[in-house]
DNA sequence: TGCATATATCAAATATTTTTGATATGATTT
DNA sequence: AAATCATATCAAAAATATTTGATATATGCA
């Protein structure tokens, strides 16, 4: 694991938004307007990011793909749409090492 | 606490091992060399951490300026020295923080 | 006081990260 | 197949962070 690319991933404030939402897991809005079967309600799309923190489609890409890069999202493509969760093992993972590191 | 600060904080390779340097609490050199007193030895100064990591004395600064204004370490001035402290419950907080959050 | 040592600060140079707009890819619908 | 929608990628611009060398400050010692 690595330690500081997970801090890197944390210390932008609208990465950690993002996974504050992917962690509360709002409903997407993607699969209610298309008729996507229900158990699809759990993760957030792309569109639901961009509506929700009002950034452009090119920059919530860039984002998605540094955390997901980390380990702390996976992704999952379900038709037109991505589907983003948090990986809470690895921010699970990345808290022991702290607690190791600092002897704590 | 600003969570993404320390995030950005711990995100620096540099500043990682700085961090792991105050925790190992390896005895100063100034101290030892200077005569005095024998409970200075917790911390490290500025001059440890340049020889320990071959940095020049103004990006050792430029460091620990950023790592004490998280709170992550403590400084104390010791004659011309300054010496450094982790400062363990900063990071306890933090992670206290990152359980919270991500629901662990 | 004057000199040496330790650390701080500053401005310029570099490097890295983030944002943006344009375009490409890939899936779905008609 | 063509049009549409969602996402990815790219290159340039903008913003931030880091490094460096020079100089300043502050302390202790001769």
């Amino acid at each position: 694991m690595d330690k500081t690319k997970i801090a890197q991933a944390l210390s932008d404030p609208i990465r950690y938004k993002i996974l504050m939402m992917l962690i509360r897991g709002d409903s997407a809005c993607c699969p209610i307007s298309s008729n996507i079967n229900l158990d699809a309600h759990t993760g957030l799309c792309n569109c639901e990011i961009m509506n929700e923190l009002g950034m452009i489609q090119s920059r919530v890409s860039y984002h998605m793909k540094e955390l997901v890069e980390t380990g702390l999202v996976n992704e999952e493509p379900r038709g037109k749409w991505k589907y983003y969760f948090a990986n809470s093992n690895k921010i699970a993972d990345y808290i022991e090492q702290l607690k190791q590191d600092f002897k704590l």
